[in-house]
Parts: C-alpha cells; structure tokens; sequence
DNA sequence: AATCCCAGCAACCGCCATCTG
DNA sequence: ACAGATGGCGGTTGCTGGGAT
C-alpha cells in the first residue's frame, strides 16, 4: 500500500512562526540539509506540519533570499517573463536570483499590476487597454510570428542568438497565445530596435541552463563529495564557502567578463577547476 | 485619540503530478 | 497495477501596520 500520512493535523501548530521555530528550523537543515518534509518537523522538534515547514523555509528561511525591495530591472524582467509565462511563479521566480514564486506573486499582485494599469496596459493580456497596440515601452517586447525565430540577446547586437520559440511555447492555452501574438501584432518592436545601443534584450530562451543554482550547486556538491549523492534532496551551501550571490546575467544564463555584480561565476569557475 | 480603510505580505488551502510501498 | 503519500504550485485568505478621516 501508499505511505503513511505525512503528519497528524490535530496538535498541530499553525499562524504565524514565532522566532523560536523559525530557528529550529534554520538549525535542523544546517545541520541535516533539506529533506524529507515529513520527518522534519518531528526530527526538528516542530510542532508544524511539513508542508509548512517547506514553505516558511522556502519563501522566508532560505538563505540565498535576497529580500528588499525590487529593483526596476526586475520589475521588467518579471513583467517579460509574466508575458511569457502567464502566471507560472515558480518559472518566473526561477530566472530572479533570490527571489520567491511567493514574493514575486505578491508584488505582481500589489505592485506591476497597478504599474501596468497606469502605463494603459492589461496586466492579464499585457495589451493596451484601450484594445490597441501596445504603447512603446523602454524594453524591447520579443516577437513571435508563426516559426519565425526569434532575437533573445543579453549582451548586445554582436553576440545576438537565434531562438526558435520552444514547442512548449507554442503549446500554451490560448489566453497565452493570444499574449504572444499579440506581442507581434502590436509591432512594438522591431529588429532595428532591438539593436539599437541603449537597449539590451533578455535572453529568454526557456530551455537552457539551469533556472536556479540549487541543482547546479547540488550537482557540484554531489561531484565533489559522492557521498551525498544518497541524499538526493540535500544541497550544501557550506561546501561553497561562503554564500556565492549569483547576479541576474548568471541566472539567466548570459553572465560575461564584464558583469562586476557577480561573484559566482568566479567561485563556480574556480570551484569546477578543482574537482570537475 | 479613536476608528476606518487599504496595501502589503506571510501563511494556508486545495489541486495535481510524481513517487513509493 | 494501484492506492495513497509527497512535494510543488497557484489562488486565496487574513493579519498587521500605516495613513486618512
């Protein structure tokens, strides 16, 4: 038969986390990692279900969280990525380092949307309102038309890829796809535009590269320490040293020499030398 | 000073896909 | 093969603090 279920609700404390918990739990994954939900909270001496454990640590405990307020670089990327992908938080928040699918849902809910209203735009469809063409925005909208592939670039006209849109895309229901075409029959942006100097386009091909440095950190991990490979769930940040901030180019997967934000690449990069 | 209203956000709920015994 | 647990996700709720009246 199934398993045994994942923990008794009665006896079970729910609200907010008071400090104490919040520390009994921080210290039970330093020391243990991340792992069986179920288990944890009796093995950390909660009184919580594991179920909320799992979220308190995800969107408040974790500690690669940036917090603090939003900067106007993600407010567009968030608002190119919602275009994209609808109300998939989990996916968008996998492209903004240190933010959650939670913190991310929450200020699209409070803030963007209202941000979007103001610009005349229709957060839902991210049409104009006024049922026309979407007004020039300072970034550059992607365009999707039939096959034709499309320009996703970070580091300028030089470098600029070719991307066809992913089956995934196309695939999407079809408020979706009414936001993608819609994208192109806005016209908003052309070829030319996206070329020119100021403006940088975000490579937003969905299919490459790891979305978050968890799995890419576990995968060193795993490497370097075989042992930990039985524990498929644990990451450790410990054995990165100290916590490597991973700026918005390396999330994305366009990280360069130039980018002065970033030390993970360096730390990665160093790090892979030694034991890949 | 008291009350009301609203924005922000943490946490909960319910659903679904996947996993496990 | 199947029942049921688990993990993850998106939608929603409700508490809290701050501003307005």
């Amino acid at each position: 038969m199934g398993r045994s279920p994942c923990c008794e609700k009665a006896h079970m404390n729910k609200g907010a986390w008071t400090k104490e918990e919040d520390q009994l739990l921080v210290d039970y994954i330093r020391k243990h990692g991340e792992g069986c939900w179920r288990s944890l909270p009796r093995a950390a001496g909660l009184q919580r279900c594991g179920k909320s454990c799992r979220l308190r640590w995800m969107n408040y405990l974790r500690p690669d969280l940036k917090r603090g307020n939003f900067t106007e670089e993600e407010d567009e990327l968030i608002i190119k990525l919602h275009s994209l992908f609808g109300n998939k938080w989990s996916l968008i928040a996998g492209r903004l380092p240190g933010r959650t699918d939670n913190e991310i849902k929450n200020y699209w809910n409070t803030h963007i949307k209202r941000k979007l209203l103001s610009r005349g735009i229709d957060p839902n469809t991210h049409r104009s309102i006024n049922g026309s063409a979407t007004p020039p925005s300072k970034t550059t909208t992607p365009s999707l038309q039939n096959d034709e592939p499309v320009r996703f670039d970070f580091s300028g006209p030089d470098q600029q890829r070719t991307v066809k849109p992913e089956p995934m895309l196309l695939d999407r229901e079809e408020t979706n796809n009414n936001n993608i075409n819609n994208c192109t029959s806005s016209g908003t942006t052309s070829e030319k535009d996206i070329q020119t100097d100021d403006d940088w386009v975000l490579n937003l091909e969905l299919s490459v590269g790891p979305a978050t440095t968890k799995s890419y950190r576990y995968e060193l991990t795993r490497k370097a320490n075989p042992d930990l490979a039985e524990s498929t769930r644990r990451w450790s940040f410990e054995l990165l040293g100290a916590q490597a901030e991973v700026c918005l180019c390396c999330r994305i997967g366009s990280h360069n020499e130039s980018c002065r934000n970033c030390r993970t690449s360096d730390v990665l990069t160093t790090w892979e030398s030694k034991i890949l």
